[in-house]
DNA sequence: GCCGTTTTCGGCCCGACTGTTTTCAGTCG
């Protein structure tokens, strides 16, 4: 049995694969498509291949579903072990090269045959690619540094280190002469929880002003390009950023342009030419007579596609295109919206400030509840308490909720530990004594899938929980998540009607969008959380929310936006 | 290879930038 993860990686290996052979550009695209789609499917593909309807599964048509089918029953692909006989697999690693693509590494590959990135270096040093056709010193060189630099580049930026990041380069360019507006675009304003590289539109009339502030900040390394209206520059850390400039009359059709997706821009392409609009990011053209139609903002460029204006979270070709047409978008949650923090850490385990100094900055951002769920007795590392601290900490609670007044209303709560061996730290009968119970793995994320889905289960089948916390134990970007089963654990959680967290802090974002809509689309209610332990995290509650928008979620599905009478009535029926 | 409120065949988004060229191919987003 394969993951949606493992599929993905194999077609996006046979559309590199294929790209580099020369095969039909559709097909290749058809690939990537399949690819993508898989990667955003809410259920694991083996369920459908199951219930024989893959090619419900968006981008899988009879081809690809019987390369599915084929990779289900075997584990392996006939198709793609002759395709590897006949492109070297390794070349593939020359594809994040930058200047380097498939038809240059398939014309240096049979020219020079050569098939590793050791042997391309070599080649490179010895001044073989200067002279292939279309090719020269120059292009050589750039080979050369893009080689050197794939060691220094990390793969995919967290969102919590890339966002303020972009908000700090934005700042700097607001200040250059000329410039209107400084926006981040890309997927960091689609929020996605990593992003590739950092995307920036600046509104101004005087662009190449923009262009020598730009690749004159500080830490950058080197530039990739610059032009006109457009630039690019890689920093120390080979991290990336790309700007665009353009006249704040054409803002709008650029930043629906630079924010993307691809496929939502596809989408939109063709929605105007439908109209007989040619849409680009300079502006709608009149195809019957070359007239322009100039957007100012996102909004005019939606109107005049005949839609309402779409979220940038949404905009991933998730069937957000079909509900604007509907006008069934989601009213999706915002911040204000979250009246709850329901996972908070105080000094009675490993949090920085005490349950009243906590309380207080919890209400000052405008929290009506907050739940102090301090880590459980096994977790040493953490303080974790006793069955007797836990008494101490209820008298404490009474004690400050005299001083807090109405102003928040504090929760005695805990963080269990789900322990290696499935059961959880502390009994039923003390569980029943909490006002609420979140169930999180901190330990054994290696085991196998069989033992994590044991103990998860038996945690979201516990009467006693009410929330399973950072479900599946992942951070970003060093830990990959424990083996779940998440289709079985949404499932599990729907007969038990528990709440998943949707953990807040950039470092987890877990559940991620994906399998967060799963859950809503299951009725599974959800919980976002800023796991603070300090009063800074409690200023992280926004990337929770913005995971919470890319799942499309509104407030009535998340019990942090409830009025305080129904969450805690819904506390009291779990009991 | 996928897909269809014109289509089951014939399309499939659009432009910037670079390096190598004398008008364009390759790459990228």
């Amino acid at each position: 049995m394969m993951n949606n993860k493992q599929l993905a990686d194999t077609f996006t290996l046979i559309a590199n694969l294929s790209e580099i052979k020369g095969e039909n550009i559709y097909k290749t695209l058809a690939y990537r498509k399949a690819a993508d789609s898989l990667m955003s499917l809410g259920r694991e593909a083996s369920e459908y291949w199951k219930e024989g309807k893959l090619k419900e599964i968006p981008g899988v048509g009879a081809a690809i579903a019987e390369k599915i089918d084929e990779l289900e029953r075997t584990g392996r692909l006939e198709f793609l072990e002759r395709l590897k006989k006949e492109v070297p697999v390794g070349l593939v690693e020359w594809l994040p090269i930058p200047g380097l693509g498939p038809k240059r590494a398939a014309l240096i590959w049979k020219t020079l045959n050569i098939t590793s990135l050791a042997e391309l270096e070599a080649a490179a040093k010895e001044g073989k690619l200067r002279n292939l056709p279309g090719m020269g010193a120059k292009s050589e060189a750039a080979i050369l540094e893009g080689i050197a630099s794939l060691g220094r580049r990390s793969t995919r930026l967290p969102l919590g280190k890339a966002y303020p990041l972009a908000q700090e380069l934005c700042e700097q360019l607001k200040k250059v002469k000329g410039v209107v507006d400084a926006q981040p675009a890309g997927s960091l304003r689609r929020m996605r929880s990593t992003v590739g590289d950092l995307d920036i539109l600046v509104a101004s009339r005087d662009p190449a002003a923009v262009m020598d502030a730009f690749v004159k900040l500080p830490r950058v390394h080197r530039v990739l390009g610059r032009g006109d209206t457009k630039s690019s520059i890689e920093f120390n850390d080979g991290m990336r950023a790309q700007l665009w400039v353009h006249p704040p009359e054409k803002f709008g059709t650029a930043l629906v342009y630079a924010t993307g997706s691809k496929d939502h821009n596809v989408r939109l392409r063709e929605i105007a030419l439908s109209r007989g609009l040619s849409l680009s990011e300079h502006s709608f053209l009149k195809v019957k007579d070359d007239s322009e139609i100039f957007c100012a903002t996102e909004e005019e460029v939606y109107k005049t596609l005949g839609l309402p204006w779409i979220p940038p979270e949404l905009r991933e070709d998730r069937g957000e295109i079909q509900a604007a047409k509907a006008n069934k978008l989601p009213r999706l949650i915002q911040l204000k919206n979250i009246k709850a923090d329901l996972q908070t850490h105080s000094t009675w385990s490993d949090g920085k400030l005490s349950m009243l100094e906590m309380a207080r900055a919890a209400a000052k951002r405008g929290m009506k509840v907050i739940a102090f769920t301090d880590h459980s007795v096994s977790l040493g590392v953490t303080g974790g308490l006793s069955m007797e601290d836990h008494k101490k900490q209820a008298a404490e609670i009474r004690k400050i909720q005299k001083q807090l007044g109405d102003s928040i209303l504090v929760l005695h709560a805990t963080e269990v530990e789900i322990k290696a061996d499935g059961t959880l730290d502390y009994p039923d009968e003390f569980l029943a004594t909490l006002d609420l119970v979140v169930a999180s793995l901190h330990t054994g994320l290696r085991q196998p899938r069989e033992k994590v889905m044991q103990r998860v289960l038996n945690a979201i089948r516990n009467p006693h929980v009410d929330i399973i916390g950072h479900p599946t134990g992942r951070l970003i970007p060093d830990r990959e998540g424990a083996d779940i089963d998440m289709e079985a654990m949404l499932q599990a959680a729907k007969e038990s009607g528990v709440a998943m967290e949707i953990n807040a802090h950039p470092a987890r974002l877990d559940l991620d969008d994906v399998p967060a809509r799963r859950a809503k689309e299951l009725g599974i209610p959800l919980s976002i959380n800023t796991d603070a332990h300090s009063e800074s995290d409690l200023d992280l509650l926004f990337y929770g929310v913005a995971t919470g928008r890319r799942a499309w979620l509104e407030p009535k599905d998340v019990i942090n936006c409830w009025s305080t009478d129904k969450l805690l009535k819904w506390l009291k029926k779990r009991k």
